[in-house]
DNA sequence: TATTTAATAGACGATCGGTCTATAATAATT
DNA sequence: AATTATTATAGACCGATCGTCTATTAAATA
């Protein structure tokens, strides 16, 4: 499964994608020197912008294409099916924001907790600017995957876990730091801290609210805290 | 919007609609005294089963009326369309839950915080039974929103509101016993519940185990206990 | 018995999602 | 230069779904 990385890297780098058929290769076969990856990219990346705010189900690839500017054609020749280009979105997400992520927590400039505040409120930031329409892809797909084909769940279990893991090691070095207990289990808050945070997301989605946010994450790191004076030795 | 009490109540009670025309009434007419909810009641249990367990997007009229054992042609006679169907799912599950939350959370046999983990026992047990398919129906479409009519927004969000004020007065009643400390904001308190456990039940729902409603509800407890400990005087 | 009302039956059209075949444009080959 | 192969586009096509529509049945009512 390889990710596009420059096609979802840029949903949140670039203003939306526009429908403009400028700078996308010709018909018939390109040179070998160009490298032609334009469209699909471009597919990848209306399919992010579609997906993140309206799911998996209620997103048509007549919308996506349209968003792209690409005729439906074309689809079928890059992705098998419409279920293959959502594994592709899933696995683009994931990179992209997987390293997001770590741009946050392994920002050595900054000690560990303070780095994911720092990326919660990158995180605030994004949703108010696309005004709240475009939540997580991976928790968009989680809420419908009994709907969705069956080889999904267990990818987005895994990219979950991925993201769990990051911010566990966040957690062990404030840990180190003894800013949390020597007693609390690290990979358990984090497990906490991506449930709650994605039910905040879905939540700021619906009330178009950055409140949901600050509230779960000012409640978390209260709780960090009590881990901390409680359990210490 | 008059809730269909019976019917939501049912869903968690019975065992799945079976698509039998036994008891429905017969076409033509029907006597004065016989009461012939029945059908309708029969097409919001059915509705209210297949939105929990796919939401509004992805579940199709058909798919309800064949569960019930309805024929389409009947739909529009109770409903004028999917929105107006939609809505009267959510008021007749609003009254169901509400109603379970108050059976709990009032039970004045149990201390204010064991009703809230009474609850929570429950709604794992109703989790389990139904093999993580069912989630909660407004937690659904919350996540969905931008794909339905824009009058359901502040419809979800009322429901919230609602079951959120029953959280914080429990909450309140554990604040009063000095189980909380008195300087907790038990609206906030209330707020971050419902925004993690809808997260929780989203996660349980993905990996088919009670782990995430657990793992949640644990450090959920512990946020409160720091809540008294640092904050009382 | 005739009329009215309650409810069901299911055809129908418009739309849309997903797939497939045909075709155009260029590169590679000879 | 003509032919073949490859890349990508174009859009027809089928089936499903939503919502409406008319017809029909059966009981109550007058």
């Amino acid at each position: 499964m390889q990710a596009t990385f420059n096609a979802s890297a840029s949903i949140i780098g670039l203003s939306d994608t526009q429908p403009k058929k400028v700078d996308r290769p010709r018909r018939g076969r390109p040179s070998k020197q160009s490298i032609n990856v334009d469209t699909k990219e471009l597919l990848i990346r209306s399919g992010l912008e579609h997906l993140t705010e309206y799911g998996f189900t209620a997103s048509g690839i007549d919308a996506v294409l349209k968003r792209a500017g690409v005729p439906k054609g074309s689809f079928y020749y890059y992705f098998s099916s419409k279920e293959a280009f959502g594994k592709e979105l899933i696995a683009s997400y994931d990179t992209f924001f997987a390293n997001k992520l770590d741009i946050h927590l392994l920002d050595e400039r900054y000690p560990p907790l303070e780095r994911l505040q720092r990326y919660v409120l990158d995180a605030q930031k994004t949703m108010k600017k696309f005004n709240f329409k475009r939540g997580c892809l991976i928790g968009n797909l989680g809420q419908e995957v009994d709907s969705l084909p069956e080889s999904y769940r267990n990818i987005l279990v895994d990219v979950f876990l991925g993201w769990q893991q990051r911010v566990e090691v966040c957690l062990s070095l404030a840990q180190e730091r003894g800013q949390i207990s020597t007693n609390a289990d690290c990979s358990q808050l984090a497990e906490y801290f991506w449930i709650g945070w994605e039910g905040a997301v879905s939540r700021a989605k619906l009330t178009k609210s950055l409140e949901p946010l600050k509230c779960f994450f000012t409640h978390f790191m209260l709780g960090l805290s009590f881990q901390n004076k409680s359990y210490g030795d």
